[in-house]
RNA sequence: GUGGCUGUAGCUCAGUUGGCAGAGCACCGGGUUGUGGUCCCGGUUGUCGUGGGUUCAAUUCCCAUCAGUCACCCCA
């Protein structure tokens, strides 16, 4: 058999790298779950007509089908069913199936794997892991949520050994509510260009304004001065009054993003900045608009966003409002794993690794494992009864700390990493506590 | 999905104007009949990403493909 390839935009880390992948797992969730949000896994499939309800992104997703279906009777079309590339429209779905067995608001977190078809370069995968909050609640959303997504993320991003993030914020109102009160017609088109900013500059935006937004040169200009616009406070707000616009859905924009940082900077200051750049995507975010930038790896886009949308869950009358923001935890990783940035202090859990004297009596060795297991401390047995110096360097090559030494005068442990040996009894020694685990940093 | 660049040992990379495939680090064994890391000696790294073509001969030239990466597209 030859030798297996990769495939495209699958990664696969090592154990050492799960290990780290847990432990930011286990912070995020950790977080959530002080705020109050209830987990829940949705299954990984979808009806396609589910999955293309917002959006025209159809090429992306994957779709599945049994090997042996039959092409007659197999469901095609809307019936299909394809893999989530995300976990806001299935938690949509989610609701509007179980709307009668959930409280509202609902708060629910959900930390699960999504595939997108995409082409895959540097921290941008096809199958990867997002953790993703939401809030729901029946027929309103009161505007104060979304002030809470920045702060919870703040705390998770904060709790992790990474660099610096800011949250970078928008209001879809602001920018709706603007052209409009400038008179184009075409907001979503605007948008899309003037989300290009930072990458073909103003200049190039002018010109994209003008052929696909039809906009007029004091037009674009406008549009322009506004995405230029960027506060770490509430003072945007005077940046946009300055401009001369009026318009009820502007106004009502900067009144919610108004609160959305003041309540930011209450919390965490210097967490989030306004930036009227921000688009997201187009297709359903009517409200705050998120995005995070990890500091040092800003070439590399968001790695947590998220926003207000109002028109997602709706069944007959009944309508679902939410808001909702994601950590991309595969990318996030993949950035920090490839800068080097992320290490474990050692390759397996294990903390002890008890050395066997011969091999007719690793039944003792297995014993003293066992007590220390019980007490919960990581512990294996050595492979065999090599020489010490071998059965050492086993525990050496995988970062294991103690090695543990059975003895008819009593037991000993040696700290590999200092040397020190001291005698100790399975039933009673225990590592210090930061040897316990393998630590992250 | 479109286009560019890259692909030799576990890692970092040399190399052949087409003629048996190399170095350092790492790894394994021994020096050191039971306590590693230093030192000394020795050893293995490999379908030269994969498949085809040209050639007496291809790791080298050509085509395709896969993977990585970059730009575009998109980003729920």
């Amino acid at each position: 058999m030859s030798k297996p390839t990769p495939i495209s935009g699958f990664p696969e880390w090592t154990p050492a790298q799960r290990m780290i992948e847990q432990y930011v797992l286990d912070r995020i969730r950790g977080t959530f779950e002080l705020y109050g949000f209830a987990p829940l896994e949705t299954r990984a499939v979808e009806p396609l007509d589910q999955l293309l309800r917002k959006g025209e992104t159809s090429k992306e997703v994957y779709l599945i089908r049994r090997l042996q279906a039959d092409p007659d009777t197999s469901p095609a079309g809307d019936d299909q069913l394809g893999l989530h590339f995300d976990l806001t429209v299935p938690f949509a779905r989610y609701v509007l199936e179980n709307a009668g067995k959930l409280q509202f608001p609902f708060r629910r977190y959900q930390i699960q794997k999504v595939w997108r078809g995409e082409r895959p370069q540097e921290g941008r995968y096809r199958e990867f892991v997002q953790a993703d909050i939401d809030i729901v609640d029946r027929d309103t959303l009161p505007a104060h949520y979304e002030a809470e997504m920045p702060l919870v993320i703040g705390d998770a991003l904060r709790s992790l050994p990474i660099p610096p993030v800011t949250i970078q914020l928008n209001n879809r109102k602001i920018c709706e509510g603007f052209y409009r009160g400038i008179g184009l017609t075409d907001p979503a088109a605007a948008l899309r260009a003037v989300d290009k900013l930072d990458k073909i500059g103003p200049a190039k935006v002018a010109e994209l304004l003008a052929e696909t937004a039809g906009a007029s040169e004091a037009q674009a200009k406008a549009c322009l001065a506004l995405a230029e616009i960027s506060a770490p406070d509430a003072s945007f707000a005077d940046a946009v009054r300055a401009l001369g616009v009026t318009d009820p859905m502007l106004d009502e924009g900067v009144e919610e993003l108004v609160r959305v940082m003041d309540a930011a900077a209450a919390h965490s200051p210097g967490l989030c900045v306004a930036d009227l750049r921000i688009a997201r995507g187009l297709d359903y975010y009517t409200g705050t608009v998120y995005e995070t930038q990890l500091a040092g790896y800003e070439r590399f886009g968001s790695i947590c966003s998220g926003g207000r949308y109002d028109d997602l869950a709706s069944s007959g009358s009944v309508r679902f409002p939410g808001v909702g923001i994601s950590i991309g935890v595969t990318r996030l990783l993949g950035l920090l794993f490839g800068a080097g940035a992320l290490s474990v202090s050692r390759d397996v859990p294990t903390c002890v690794l008890v050395a066997v004297t011969n091999s007719e009596e690793r039944a003792a060795s297995n014993a003293v494992a066992d007590a220390l297991r019980s007490r919960g401390v990581p512990t294996e047995v050595s492979p065999s009864a090599a020489k010490f110096g071998k059965q050492i360097r086993y525990a050496e090559r995988r970062g294991i700390p103690y090695v543990w030494f059975p003895g008819a005068d009593g037991d000993q442990v040696k700290d590999i990493r200092s040397g020190e040996q001291v005698a100790a009894a399975a039933g009673e020694w225990t590592p210090p506590r930061a040897d316990l685990k393998p630590l992250v940093s």
